[in-house]
DNA sequence: CTTGCTGCGGTAAGCGCTTACCACGCCAAT
DNA sequence: ATTGGCGTGGTAAGCGCTTACCGCAGCAAG
């Protein structure tokens, strides 16, 4: 059987269609884009000719001369691949979680108005990470950046290529910024922690030193803990990277030094608060009877480990959706009509504060049994 | 403080440069794209206008112009989204999963070729699927296809715009096929639930009917038992959707009914594995001890599951990376040296089979650490 | 001194679209 | 019968690049 190579040939032009159905190029692109101009008879011509080639007329084309590609891209920080022992890749965090719920949030949205997401991912060390994402950058209308893939300083530079918006970063003369509520939030959990558990003693795990989200995080915590005078550590040794990896890595430090623990632990984010959990249960440690441990996202996870986590819950979804909203608001006309949108968010208790999160058991499990059968159902049809 | 709308003024382009190192476009084109034409002089004043300039080539006027976008495209199922209780919206299904890592294989592979990836999802009705989908294949050099996001009957139709590789389908005249060795893999677990645990009785729970992946793997498990003459079930009742929600209600269905219920049930893929654990633990059945429960692809999630589930390992990052090489070597010379791409697959025995698994588990667990370890590490430096 | 290379670099065509501009024919109004 | 308006659709310019083609020096060979 010959196989042909039935994709060596070009798919039709305009040109092409134009002449099957005997009238110019610019009647064509008229009758595809909806003008009224041609009259019913035409239009019959140009479909028929358009169904009859399978004409599509070619995005760069189009996006060339409308000055409009109908893309908007997103950077995130691919976080660090393995050699696992069986010689096989792994990847250090297995589940769906902050970036990748934005990513979703941001798809959803763009397919909503007809545009599509162009991903794209820098390292850890990456080197050329800039001229990358500038690259990246003249192949969409805007960009979103997440945490720490550009250093600030490069972001004017960028955004006079195209509109960007960041999440969790901070607004700048020329960019706007999406992000959770992480006074509120914060405020909250710590609250929660230091008057309906009665902790005497917090500590503080943090993200990235420079990101904005740890900072503010932070600062919310130690404010009440100040004002409630309870006990509140924080320091170099307890740096963290957002990652489990990082919240292990200190945890197991901690321990092997024999270092004083607080009561509850508040990690800058869920995926940190996995990491203290899993190494805590490796040195027998009882969470949350020994120590009580509390993230912030609350991604999906969160509810499937146990002891399940008490975090603040983000809207990651939305988050995702607004920065395509924002920054589609930022296409066209330069200037979005607020730099700073801020979501709002909420405390989540379950068990790992200490909480006997019966109420709470329950409602989670009736939503996952919703859930599952609603989604069940769907997929059926 | 006026906030200077920066982003209105046009990104410079090749005349900008052209005219501030006094020279022509043809060689600013000429010093970007790495000729040897321009000399070193000529050459100084182009880069230090692109410099200056901050000039960087539009991506969909290159793209016109060398018939080349480097871009890729992945297309896949959105799984539904469900209102819940708590007035958020979740999704069925939560942890990074066969899809995302194939994306994420895809991805890498693309940026190592200078190509980025451009995402679009396709939900449940798609109803408009097809012309979406076709939009997006003329913004990208090719198409990456994941199952059931078009009809097969649409396919010819596609290719002549754009080449397209298809996971896990199975290959045609005009698209590539890359997938993973269903038959060796699936006979190995079928050998190792038959003569290794001794079960008498096997069920098949399905994926989606006309997938060919559960169609291979429903097929060897049937002559592995036949062979063994070991009783085999399957049939409507046992048709589940790829998805956890599938697994669990066939579970629900079934054990509602008091139907009689098999030693070992073999899954379609893991999620469906969770499904199925999910809804028997829910009725106090215990995995392995009174049913046995396998999957298929050993997603990230499978480890961390109790019991773990055992499974048949696909190497899925290479499987998506594997994509993008075949439908890179597509573009451009319309051929692939192979149409249907088999990648090795290999049982991984955990608990959920009725092993014991001890060594198995401390091999993970060493995994684990030395994963979190190296990329705590990692994400130090 | 002419001829023929060779290295540089400018001119312009063209990639496949959209759309401003205009020509044309038709009909109502003068 | 001439004119002006309007609906229709063709012509061509332009979007921002790449590159084929060619002209022009400079220099070695005849």
């Amino acid at each position: 059987m010959p196989d042909l190579p039935a994709n060596i040939q070009q798919p039709p032009t305009i040109y092409d269609v134009a002449r099957a159905a005997g009238v110019s190029i610019a009647s064509v692109s008229r009758v595809l884009n909806g003008h009224r101009n041609p009259r019913q008879e035409t239009r019959d011509r140009v479909l028929q000719a358009v169904a009859e080639l399978g004409f599509v007329p070619d995005g760069a084309a189009r996006a060339l001369s409308v000055r409009l590609k109908e893309v908007v891209g997103v950077v995130f920080r691919r976080v660090p691949w393995v050699e696992s022992a069986e010689g096989t890749i792994t990847e250090e965090d297995e589940s769906l979680q902050f970036t990748d719920v934005i990513n979703r949030g941001i798809e959803v949205a763009a397919q909503l108005r007809g545009f599509n997401l162009l991903v794209g991912s820098v390292d850890v060390d990456g080197h050329d990470a800039h001229r990358r994402i500038m690259t990246m950058a003249r192949k969409c209308d805007g960009l979103i950046l997440h945490d720490r893939v550009l250093e600030p300083s490069r972001l004017a530079q960028l955004s006079q290529q195209v509109p960007v918006v960041t999440m969790a970063g901070v607004a700048t003369h020329v960019t706007a910024n999406v992000r959770g509520d992480n006074g509120s939030g914060m405020g909250a959990l710590a609250r929660h922690l230091i008057h309906d558990h009665g902790y005497l003693t917090l500590a503080y795990l943090a993200g990235h030193a420079d990101s904005p989200d740890s900072i503010a995080r932070r600062l919310v915590l130690a404010e009440e803990a100040a004002s409630a005078r309870v006990m509140f550590v924080d320091g170099p040794q307890w740096q963290g990277n957002y990652l489990a990896s990082g919240g292990a890595k200190v945890m197991r430090q901690l321990l092997a030094e024999n270092a004083w623990l607080p009561r509850a632990i508040v990690c800058a984010n869920d995926q940190t608060a996995l990491g203290v959990m899993y190494e805590l249960a490796r040195h027998g440690i009882d969470v949350p009877g020994e120590i009580a441990v509390t993230g912030f996202d609350d991604i999906p996870v969160s509810r499937h480990v146990r002891p399940r986590l008490t975090t603040v819950k983000q809207p990651i979804q939305e988050l995702g959706a607004t920065a395509f909203d924002v920054l589609r608001s930022m296409i066209g006309n330069g200037t979005p009509a607020e730099r700073d949108i801020v979501l709002p968010t909420k405390l989540i208790r379950r068990e790992s504060c200490g909480c006997q999160g019966q109420g709470q058991s329950a409602q989670d499990q009736a939503i996952h049994g919703k859930e599952l059968e609603a989604a069940g159902n769907a997929a059926d049809s």
